[in-house]
RNA sequence: GCCGGGGUCGCCUAGCCUGGCCAGGGCGCCGGCCUGCUAAGCCGGUGGGGGAAACCCCGCGCGGGUUCAAAUCCCGCCCCCGGCGCCA
């Protein structure tokens, strides 16, 4: 009995009932759960010596010669499946029952998680950078730092910056979100020219950085089987975010995390080869259908964006070190493209499902005078690797383990694009173009190389 | 998409026609014996679940069915290989 839900369910009830509470969930699901397992298993005791009857009879049918005993036995055969069958139609439906809450049942919360509903309660653990802050946001901006106790650096703007929907429409031109959402809907986008190669150039900036770090480059299918996309996501990810392809049995990816955690589904990994770390390379397609009318401008919140993601098979012992490396890989990513940002942990109420721990990596927008989120970093323990059946031999031991996964963020284009628009324009309209993404820019002769410069469109 | 062959305990493989006798063997791994050490050799273990334990149940791609009894027979689905068709 591996699964640490499981386990605690059984043995440690309270740890659950805490960790529900922590995010701010109903833990009644946790006592149903518990009703549940034990009567499912009481009763499968029952199920079992019915089998256990059944089957010497078999067995006895099959060394009997005379015909007539034969008969005899068969007969009391019948009568013990008879009584096997109600009782195994009523197991099925309370494993069903079980199999339902046991699979709802959000990850175990990690002890350093902050209390707390909503983000108002994610603790910044640092900053970096020198953000640019209007003076009409100063306020704001402290209670974004100061409040938790950091002195950060900051230049003030006497002139509030252009937000990144306005530049990339009216200043830029590069982009075109009304003519998308007329011929798809609002949250698609076409972009052109610069924002183009920007997003290549992205890729492959985050591509070269994690390939240098031992990092698998892996481009997985962009789409999965409903059964394989339940072992990664809970219902409300599913809900809000999937698309399902039309008379299939396939849902369009989210997040390569997806692809990458289900390529080890139902095997078991030599624990020599651990940690396993990939770094996924995709898009990814989401319905924000829990978004309402949130960020409806730009390309900041869209339907589909090119995005590398960060992805790692880890032993239990030594995922958490894990989660820290991948935090600290996303920085350095985000301090090459000169982004002030901060580093939050986040709240128990605010944290998904399947992870039992998230840092989520936030860059200040200087238009909207706030730290917004450009990069999630979470550790998913066994509650994936549980659902995929996910397992690690255990070197010098007998025992099968379920592995940890992890996921984070290196790079989302389309939001990135945004971080960069409204934190390097210049008072002329060009935006700067962060000297890290330079190479992946100068093989091309078209594309930019220090400004992205507007354009008069097509 | 059509036709044919196949999917067995970490890997490889036997069993399927002819239903019952722990799913047999090899490799790998774990433990023990032996040994100055290593190798070889020998013995045992090596999937999931329930049970305090003894022990029991389930497991041969998945789901149904036939039967007292299914890896084995029947039906549906998924996947792999080969051939044909289509195709960036």
């Amino acid at each position: 009995m591996p699964w640490s839900v499981l386990e605690a369910l059984r043995n440690n009830p309270e740890l659950l009932i805490e960790s529900m509470k922590k995010r701010c969930m109903d833990p009644k699901p946790v006592y149903e759960a518990i009703e549940v397992d034990r009567e499912w298993r009481r009763l499968l005791q029952e199920v079992e010596r019915l089998r256990h009857e059944h089957n010497k009879i078999t067995k006895e049918i099959a060394k009997a010669k005379d015909p007539e005993e034969r008969k005899k036995l068969i007969e009391k055969a019948k009568e013990i499946i008879r009584m096997k069958e109600e009782l195994e139609k009523k197991l099925k439906e309370l494993e069903r029952k079980r199999e339902e809450i046991l699979l709802s049942l959000p990850n175990l919360v990690h002890p350093s998680v902050p209390e707390g509903c909503d983000d108002d309660h994610n603790v910044p653990v640092r900053f970096w950078g020198r953000p640019k802050v209007w003076k009409g946001h100063l306020k704001q901006f402290e209670e974004q730092t100061k409040r938790w106790g950091f002195e950060v650096d900051h230049e003030v703007l006497e002139e509030r910056p252009v937000g990144h929907a306005d530049m990339l429409e009216k200043v830029l031109r590069l982009g075109d979100t009304y003519k998308a959402a007329q011929v798809a809907s609002s949250r698609f986008y076409y972009l052109f020219k610069d924002l183009v190669w920007l997003d290549y150039a992205l890729m492959m900036y985050a591509m070269d950085y994690l390939s240098k770090k031992g990092f698998i480059l892996v481009e997985p299918p962009y789409m999965l089987r409903y059964k394989v996309l339940r072992g990664v996501i809970d219902v409300e990810t599913f809900k809000d975010a999937i698309y399902k392809i039309e008379n299939e049995d396939l849902y369009l990816i989210a997040t390569s995390e997806h692809p990458l955690a289900a390529y080890k589904m139902e095997e078991i990994i030599d624990e020599s080869r651990l940690p396993i770390r990939l770094a996924g390379v995709s898009p990814c397609f989401r319905k924000e259908a829990g978004a309402g009318n949130r960020d409806l401008k730009g390309i900041f919140r869209v339907h589909q964006f090119h995005k590398v993601e960060q992805f790692v098979f880890a032993r239990p012992e030594e995922s958490w070190d894990v989660l820290e490396e991948l935090i600290r890989n996303a920085e350095e990513l985000i301090k090459g493209l000169e982004l002030p940002y901060r580093v939050v942990n986040v709240c128990g109420g605010e944290l998904g499902a399947p992870a039992a721990k998230k840092y989520d990596l936030e860059v200040w927008y200087p238009a909207q005078g706030r730290y917004r989120e450009l990069v999630s970093a979470s550790n998913c323990t066994d509650w994936q690797s549980y659902r995929l059946r996910i397992r690690y031999r255990i070197k010098g031991g007998k025992k099968h383990d379920y592995v940890h996964t992890l996921n984070s963020t290196a790079l989302a284009t389309t939001r990135t694009i945004t971080a960069i628009l409204e934190n390097h324009q210049l008072p002329d309209g060009r935006v700067r173009i962060p000297k890290a993404l330079r190479k992946y820019l100068e093989p091309f002769e078209a594309a930019p190389k220090e400004y992205i410069e507007p354009w008069e469109g097509v």
